[in-house]
DNA sequence: TTATCTGCAAAGGCTTTGCACGACT
DNA sequence: AGTCGTGCAAAGCCTTTGCAGATAA
């Protein structure tokens, strides 16, 4: 079963000898604890928060402080080995995908999924729109409900009927 | 000499009734307070953060404190008179366009454009790429570098040259 | 009159900073 | 050896909550 059912295939491959090379070129130092947290967020899409990788990580090293995951996705993040994913819902949120792609949040759980979609990747905008910007990148989120929030609804709502 | 020097034309038209009717068709009181605050949005385009009103509207109120801007726009994003800008730079950003348009955010000085595209109101997404989504609304944000940080740029350029 | 709004104060959540010890290169 | 990273603690910023008095409808 591919790990992505919708046509991308993950360009991200992590051997521990990768992610040494890749921590060496960035300049950064390559401690158990930032090991653990990076191969973390690359073996999920879930976006988590500080808080997710904090215990996701800390079973693993029960001194570890929710401090060292804030600096070590500080240094991750200027390094340009993880993003944060533009949401603005209390808790910042990371992930490890540098794929180009976008994202969905579900306005029932909360939940962001991966969006790829090519045309969205193409999109160009008329230089008399920009009033003099000098556009670099952008961002499009999409946001609606996911498959179990619409099963959810569609359940509540045949019991009121 | 036209607000919208990009072809867009304001349909926020506010004359003290039509605020007052907006009000308490939403079911709002309307206080001087709020009034002040709604004013203060209707005649910006910079988005701006809760300190920002504070500020705006203290000097016409000595009293009023920093809850009551938050309180007020709670209510009026609730009642859909504004909207929060989807931003995630700390402090929360706001914004009473609620015309269909997206934003340019300048990487240099964090400023904030809005940014009017026919193309950008009409994307589609293969139902393929959603996994069982139903998207309801998405927004772009586009990020650059705003023609006075460009000018700034190129002027350090050349002292340094 | 009554639900809402205001202002003050306090608490809350997320993140950053300071510092000394420890670890990686 | 020296720089960077870690852990603990404290502080910081933005925002929310609680409550009594005031106010718009």
């Amino acid at each position: 079963m591919p790990i992505f059912s919708k046509g991308h295939v993950k360009s991200t491959i992590s051997t521990p000898e990768v992610v040494r090379q890749r921590f060496r070129q960035k300049g950064l130092k390559l401690t158990p604890q930032r090991y653990a947290i990076y191969e973390m967020m690359i073996h999920t899409d879930s976006h988590p928060t500080v808080e997710d990788i904090y215990h996701a990580v800390q079973p693993m090293f029960p001194m570890l402080s929710l401090n060292t995951v804030y600096y070590t996705l500080t240094s991750l993040k200027k390094a340009g080995l993880i993003a944060d994913v533009p949401v603005q819902e209390g808790a910042a949120r990371f992930d490890a995908n540098m794929d180009r792609h976008h994202h969905m949040v579900c306005v029932g759980c909360h939940k962001i999924e991966d969006l790829y979609d090519q045309a969205l990747d193409q999109l160009k905008i008329s230089t008399k729109s920009t009033n003099g910007y000098l556009l670099e990148s952008y961002r499009v989120e999409f946001r609606g409900y996911c498959s179990r929030c619409r099963k959810r609804q569609s359940q509540a709502k045949q019991k009121t009927e």
